[in-house]
DNA sequence: ACCCAATATTAGGCTAACCTAAATATTAAT
DNA sequence: ATTAATATTTAGGTTAGCCTAATATTGGGT
């Protein structure tokens, strides 16, 4: 019987997983910065991950580091445990969207298989957590989802947003404050490439929005045709 | 900022409180063979335990442990999360009564405060767990509970079954086969002081069951006054 | 091409919680 | 009251995951 992977474990290989989809790679210091440990520590860790047995990822020195087959596997199945959590606790519990990730966080590594079954058959096998991101599927495959980032979009386009895909909760509160959610419906009506300040019209809002590029990296959106 | 206790702290002031309630005392083997550890590591936990600022147990060497005021408000706390945890396992999300302690176990120490408070509001405040074990309130008081222990039951006497203190997976799913579940009525019907066992007819079931004293200790009935 | 700043790694230690084996205390039985 | 059996404690060791401080590598700016 093999015993389970520690809750440590799983964290590196999910920060590694996130790292490498959003950040293009995953380095010692920013995972050292997700996991709030000293970059010390995630070399000690990194190089034992790669020395077990299956190796969890592979590493070469001074260059980075990405998940083997293995090591995906496993990131995979927290994360499908982390969104289905987070929709659970929004949709059951009553949760704001703000405080799901602190939470799915904890919870995310003592679920049991069957607890995953019931929480997503109560949940009508969903795609999106709810924050937008995908849910993998029981067999653990990353749903596809092409959306655009809103940062390339420029006035005029109308758009429905569809993922906002940070974690800090006093940002997530600003925004839902704004009408900036995903399903919101809006119209960009500005933008100055001096500080790539994107300006928007929530179709739910009266007044106008003004996001920095910090901001808008982070949310993607479904474009619509133009009228 | 205090830190959290550690799961096994939480583990250890669990099994006492129990051990306490259930058993009269907490004893060094006791707690090992619940807590699946041997006695020699029960021994340097107690000790660290009652060296605690503050202390969480009063400790006589050789002569058993029990919880001070400290102590056992945090094992009420792991017990509140875990009965509250128990139901909402069963009634949210549809798992069988035998199989709700084991992911209870895990679950008791991740959650927050607000998870636990949202779980009593979506449960209605709750004063009993599926097994019938009493949840402690939010202010960490024990609720009353004047059952007599089945065993001292004999024929002709009328009950309703209210509690069944046991772990067991496969003695849950039993006994649930045989009737014997929280709220059934039943009537005594058999008792043999050679072997202690005693028959009885569920009104719920055509069959009649005999239990043994092992099986009748652990079950805890409303007696029913004469016809 | 070189050097400096940023990034990463190694070396050496610490702590919590467990273990085994040996020593000691308690209890029950003669 | 002694002894055997049982229960408990101590001594010494292991492991995982973290830390700090020291060292090494890399890559951008001149």
């Amino acid at each position: 019987m093999k015993t389970k992977t520690s809750d440590s474990v799983e964290d590196y290989l999910k920060t590694i997983y996130d790292l490498t989809q959003n950040y293009g790679l995953a380095t010692t210091s920013k995972i050292a910065e997700v996991l709030e440990v000293t970059p010390a520590s995630v070399s000690g860790m990194i190089k034992k991950l790669a020395s077990l047995q299956p190796a969890l990822v592979v590493y070469r020195k001074h260059r980075g580091v990405i998940l083997t087959p293995s090591g995906n596997k496993i990131a995979l199945e927290i994360i499908r445990h982390h969104r289905l959590l987070e929709l659970f606790l929004k949709e059951s519990l009553g949760f704001s969207w703000d405080e799901v990730d602190e939470e799915a966080d904890r919870l995310e590594h003592v679920i049991s298989e069957e607890m995953e079954e019931r929480i997503a058959q109560t949940l009508g096998d969903p795609v999106f957590d709810p924050h937008g991101d995908p849910i993998p599927t029981k067999d653990l495959l990353m749903p596809d989802h092409f959306f655009v980032c809103l940062n390339e979009l420029r006035p005029g386009q109308g758009a429905i947003i569809r993922r906002v895909r940070d974690t800090d909760p006093d940002l997530l509160r600003y925004l839902s404050g704004k009408g900036v959610i995903p399903d919101a419906r809006l119209i960009v009506i500005g933008y100055s490439h001096f500080d790539e300040n994107i300006e928007l019209k929530l179709n739910a809002c009266e007044e106008s929005v003004v996001l920095g590029p910090k901001i808008t990296r982070q949310i993607f959106v479904e474009v619509l045709p133009d009228e």
